[in-house]
DNA sequence: TTGTAAGCGTTATCAT
DNA sequence: ATGATAACGCTTACAA
């Protein structure tokens, strides 16, 4: 069944030595050109396939990577292993993938894993409830280039793709503004992830820049998901002095948020707007669609897969590249007033 | 830098041959307890890692898997490899993924990639281009385990997991049966591909189980986009006789049935029911919810992963397997009169 | 209990 | 132009 045929079966038909076949199918200047004809007929004849394991072992590069994400099913991550997949796969690479589930210990286990597959580099989006950095600089002391996409650590060495989150938030306030909203909340995830921080940031600076003042009531930190919007709305509504637009820093909460203010009757965009972020694929199919800003995923992974490949052209090199994207705000029914 | 011990530098530092140390670190029991600690510790103390690689190489198995899919980044798909991976990293597998974009060249070239790459078993869902079927058994004379999901062929040798499409689409037409509806229209994917073949059968037994006719002007063969929804709808108005419901072989062709059907100005689900099938995250988040037939596509990748371990645990017996998972219809605001 | 040596499939460095 | 051989890091008979 199993019929692997190596180098030295076509060796033996041919009465040479493997060394020369191997010459002939690398294109070796040094052989001649018969021999070559032949042993590329025969390795064609026998279905002869290069054992790249046997490849990476002798060359110490196995022409593969890891990418390690939190849920590979989640939209935003699965679009961006698909933009490292594209550029990386043209050039011979394999992208191995492995889930965090958003747990330090899986994550650590991970990059072990992948360190023990001998992977060429590791491009990673950061668990949310890493703490730890041990891990991380073991990586780097091994030589194996790492990159951070979206979710990052700041390590000296550590190349990062991410998205400027702080214009992405801001961009998002200042629409709001623009469509005449006057007090605008903010749904934000867990804050002590940089990423939310900024986006919550942007927020601030965009209602400052506009001479409106932040109000801590109508900022709220949850979880990210459609009850949390529920709530947080509940929340609204109890006030005296209730919102009439929430920039969202994710769109789970946002069509919580927007289920929600239907219920108590709100127009939308009339009365209240929303923004989200991300851009879900829901958020354009809804028949209220969701204006949020986009975070172009699939560029996100293209680009991670290009800092990976300029960090391992030159190893001897020590390259620490910081490439920020630019989000683009899509805008929707749920915030187009005009 | 590059720090990379190996079981030479462990032996080398403890004054012991390399086999001793590969004897402790696999805790083979030909071995003292006292060097065992020994070498556990300054294995630990010198960090080491073994290389997977190397392993590989001597037993012959890479311990990956490949896995292939149209895109990674369609729910389905991605939802499929969570579920593949989650089986089977626990028992120290690694995912490989590769996408064809539903072009039979690619998925030739991924099938090879993989098997120079050593995999240990594949897992795909063939490409909608497909016709040709030499590089399948190409796999499987390479004695390499081979399961199909989802999208299948018909090969000897070759385990498969599907849903019962014929079973969905009949449970999705008798849905809308006892909703009341009488002239129910089928828009269906490229029949030729079984999937969407049986799905349509599943639809005309529905109908003639309960009397119904199929009326040939109601059943329409389009692409899987919103677009085509659109379209299918223009048609339908034209008709003197009317459908009174849709059964979509696509969730994207439900939608955009929706889309227009508001258009005209018909109430759904009064006048019309929609059922759409695959159960993508957006049917639920929709404030017109769509009923859906949902794949269990986590499950399905579970399953791939356990026949494909059967498969692999004795490579010596040549299973078949086929497993259809029973597809789940979600009902909702779409098609809910009641 | 430990050491020796072969082998997994390649490629690269020598010779020839 | 080709052959012989070592090396990549590991496991595993076989010997001691």
């Amino acid at each position: 069944m199993s019929e692997k045929t190596t180098i030295y079966d076509i060796a033996k038909a041919l009465n040479i030595t493997a060394a020369t076949v191997s010459r002939a199918l690398n294109n070796n200047p040094k052989i001649s050109q018969a021999t070559k004809k032949l042993v590329l007929e025969t390795a064609a004849k026998m279905n002869y396939k290069q054992n790249k394991l046997a490849l990476a072992l002798k060359s110490g590069r196995s022409n593969t990577v890891g990418v390690i994400v939190p849920y590979i099913d989640r939209n935003f991550f699965s679009s961006i292993i698909r933009g490292i997949e594209e550029e990386l796969y043209p050039l011979g690479y394999h992208v191995i993938i492995c889930q965090t589930h958003e747990e330090e210990g899986t994550e650590i286990d991970n990059i072990n894993a992948l360190l023990n597959a001998q992977v060429d580099g590791i491009l990673m989006s950061v668990s949310k409830h890493t703490t730890q950095l041990d891990h991380f600089d073991h990586v780097l002391k091994k030589g194996v280039p790492l990159v951070f996409f979206d979710r990052k650590k700041d390590i000296k060495g550590v190349s990062t793709v991410t998205i400027d989150d702080f214009e992405g938030g801001y961009t998002a306030t200042k629409h709001l503004i623009e469509q005449g909203c006057k007090r605008i909340a903010h749904l934000s995830g867990d804050r002590s992830l940089e990423i939310y921080k900024h986006r919550y940031e942007g927020y601030k600076k965009a209602l400052e820049d506009f001479g409106l003042k932040v109000n801590k009531d109508h900022v709220v930190q949850c979880k990210n998901d459609i009850a949390a919007g529920h709530k947080a709305i509940d929340k609204f509504m109890k006030l005296d002095h209730r919102p009439d637009a929430i920039f969202s820093s994710s769109d789970f909460l946002a069509l919580g948020a927007i289920q929600q203010l239907k219920k108590n009757g709100i127009k939308i965009p009339e009365e209240f707007c929303v923004v989200g972020f991300s851009n879900e694929p829901f958020t354009k199919f809804m028949e209220l669609s969701i204006s949020s800003v986009d975070q172009s995923p699939v560029l996100m992974g293209n680009t991670a897969a290009k800092v990976f490949l300029e960090q391992v052209k030159d190893s001897n090199v020590k390259i620490e590249k910081k490439v920020v994207l630019s989000p683009k705000l899509k805008i929707r029914k749920s915030s187009s007033r005009s």
